[in-house]
DNA sequence: CCTAACTGTTAGGCTACCTAACTATGAACG
DNA sequence: CGTTCATAGTTAGGTAGCCTAACAGTTAGG
């Protein structure tokens, strides 16, 4: 319509709809959340641990766990916001944290194996709940989701920068 | 891989790709939202009530506002829920609330001037900060992201049933 | 050493959500 | 009509998850 400027105008419908759909996703994630196993902070949380744990990283040593403050940045927390679910964790019997033999100040934090048989069953049941919801899409729709996803991932990777 | 159940497997796959990209989303709406000006569950009640103000709906007369139930069920909470940040809302001069003049158990919530305006700036600029998110994108991640807007639209719009 | 930088915990506070209990109005029916 | 049941919203009390500020212990550098 606008001569001028048709990327930015573009651009920022674009994002206006993208941050929609995500507004209303909240339901979604909501409904998945609701089964009242795991809390999402607490689930995600345990996930980044499985991830992170058996080969952490770039570090030379086979340092088991991941650091409080690795812990906080991978989640997008603060530091205390990370030790309260860690805690909890612990409580829950789910995490461990063990100190860091190479610096004392540092704490490793682990899944224990209840943690990580809960990881699986919290993600099995989820899974199977949006699966539901994904049924009921036309096979177009399914691919054209499935092409987007990995764009969303590049987005979500940007900010982690 | 499975020839017994291909579609199911699909299935569980993208449910679960779906998930973790939703998941990390999170951090995005998180950081759009801490723009200092008005919450997440404020700033979606208030474009909730703007949509839905001018026109409601199958509604016969031009009864203005929306019931506090309506609000609710919308965004997905409970009453009390919708009626602390209604309050919230009508102390910070952006809501109004009205007895409905044809059921005196009902209350009728509509935008102020300032509630208007607010939406708008919000709204502006957050589709600034998500549009420079998305311009790093190449056109061919945008085309993707732009073709699966309307599938999650759709996913979204299963839910409300 | 002694100070500066860093890691994590503790303390206190906020928002947004929930369930349960209450008030007031409307509607149905004998 | 008036009692009874349903509906609309508010109030009260509680929880989860996040934050900032203040603290304690550890390491590293001058």
């Amino acid at each position: 319509m606008n001569a001028s400027e048709p990327a930015d105008s573009g651009l920022l419908a674009l994002a206006q709809d993208f941050r929609e759909a995500l507004r209303h996703s909240i339901y979604l994630v909501r409904r998945l959340d609701a089964d009242g196993e795991l809390s999402a902070a607490q689930l995600s949380m345990l996930k980044m641990l499985m991830d992170a744990g058996p080969a952490a990283g770039g570090g030379a040593s086979s340092a088991s766990g991941v650091r409080v403050g690795e812990i906080a940045r991978n989640l997008g927390v603060k530091v205390p916001s990370a030790t309260e679910q860690i805690i909890k964790l612990e409580r829950a019997g789910l995490a461990r944290r063990e100190p860091d033999p190479s610096d004392s100040r540092a704490v490793r934090v682990t899944l224990t194996e209840a943690g990580l048989a809960a990881v699986a069953t919290a993600n099995e049941r989820r899974n199977a709940v949006m699966a539901g919801v994904l049924s009921s899409l036309s096979d177009d729709d399914r691919a054209a989701l499935a092409a987007a996803l990995p764009v969303i991932g590049r987005i979500n990777a940007t900010l982690q920068a």
